[in-house]
DNA sequence: CTGATAAGATAGTAATTAATTACTATCTAT
DNA sequence: ATAGATAGTAATTAATTACTATCTTATCAG
């Protein structure tokens, strides 16, 4: 076995990140030790902890590197885009786009979320989602105002299918072991939601 | 300590089961150990293998329960109803009671859709959720024969967002550490998935 | 009342886990 | 060129895991 390029401390950092989301999108989050997280990025196990102090912080790290990413993509999928209805239909595909591609995220958003203990990298889905929901709260808002959405639209409740949608995709893409049945699935189901939070015609 | 009554052996396999899906609605399912069942029924560890063969038997064991009694709970609600709108509305709220009462329910379900392995668990989730479907198409093409349904409804994502919607409402829920809140928002949320589906007035 | 049997306790095992250690290789700035 | 800092290795640790062998006690039919 070679010895792995001396990489520098915040790179070796990000490539732990990459191998901790490559691993979840082929088994259980909660199942990833740090002696396969080494192996998967040819590392020993020892030397994760040169670069986080426990496993924890790794767990930590991640979910930072899915928050900003997820956030950004779906923050410059909606830009742009004055009909608010639209720009949560670009919100919704980005994001399964992102999910698709890293079928993990969500897998490992809802193991942290299962967690009893408040874990650092569970308060980091939290406010996440906070963030998210937030976004969605001010184009639902926007699309009362201009029409696009039902005036008897309840927001809270919107937000919450919104987001339950895509775990229900993620469920069914699981149940059938084939991860690129999201993207197919995505516009049909997101139609069916669609026609029920729009102002009836 | 006092000695556990000698239960009989499938009396003692029904306590187990109970007290998995109690300590799932406390905790991470995958993190449930056989010591921890062994102490949430005042038992000893190695006692719970006299019932057991190992501790994926349990598992399945516990599978079984849920397929049995939320598919009963389910079918039970829909039964003499004949809108079949109605009957699936029925379905979703005693679905949502069932959760209710047994919060571990959905995470052990989910939990164990994530295994790569297919385990007798996992295969038991999986079937559930398929005979599941079918009541749930058999409902929507009824719904479509009899006009309450819109025509044009893609059958398939119809089922998918039924049950992803109350995936939504779990994750909801366990993002505020807040059981009760199922019920609360079930309805509100269920209004807007029926106007996705209904035909348009 | 008795003894066979089922149920549980006790005390282990081997394997796996995250974490730590002492040591070595490599890079970088003067 | 080389000293000091950084990065990685290999071996080991204590704790925890599922599981098992052996002994003890409760239960109940005859």
């Amino acid at each position: 076995m070679s010895r792995p390029k001396n990489l520098p401390a915040d790179e070796r950092r990000s490539v732990t990140v990459e191998s901790v989301v490559a691993l979840a999108g082929l088994q259980n989050p909660s199942e990833i030790t740090t002696a396969a997280i080494a192996k998967h990025m040819n590392l020993t196990q020892g030397a994760l902890f040169r670069h986080f102090p426990n496993k924890e912080a790794i767990w930590q790290a991640v979910m930072e590197w899915v928050a900003e990413r997820l956030l950004a993509r779906i923050d410059s999928a909606a830009k742009g885009i004055e009909s608010p209805l639209a720009a949560m239909e670009a919100m919704f595909m980005s994001h399964v786009g992102f999910v698709s591609e890293h079928p993990g995220v969500p897998r490992m958003m809802f193991g942290e979320l299962q967690r009893a203990e408040s874990t650092p990298a569970k308060r980091m889905v939290q406010t996440l989602i906070q963030r998210y929901g937030e976004r969605l709260q001010l184009l639902i808002e926007k699309g009362k105002a201009c029409g696009e959405l039902a005036a008897s639209l309840d927001n809270d409740a919107a937000a919450t299918l919104f987001i339950g949608t895509i775990q229900g995709l993620v469920m069914q893409s699981m149940l059938a072991g084939d991860i690129a049945r999201i993207r197919r699935d995505a516009p049909r189901v997101f139609a069916i939601y669609q026609r029920g939070i729009r102002r009836e015609l």
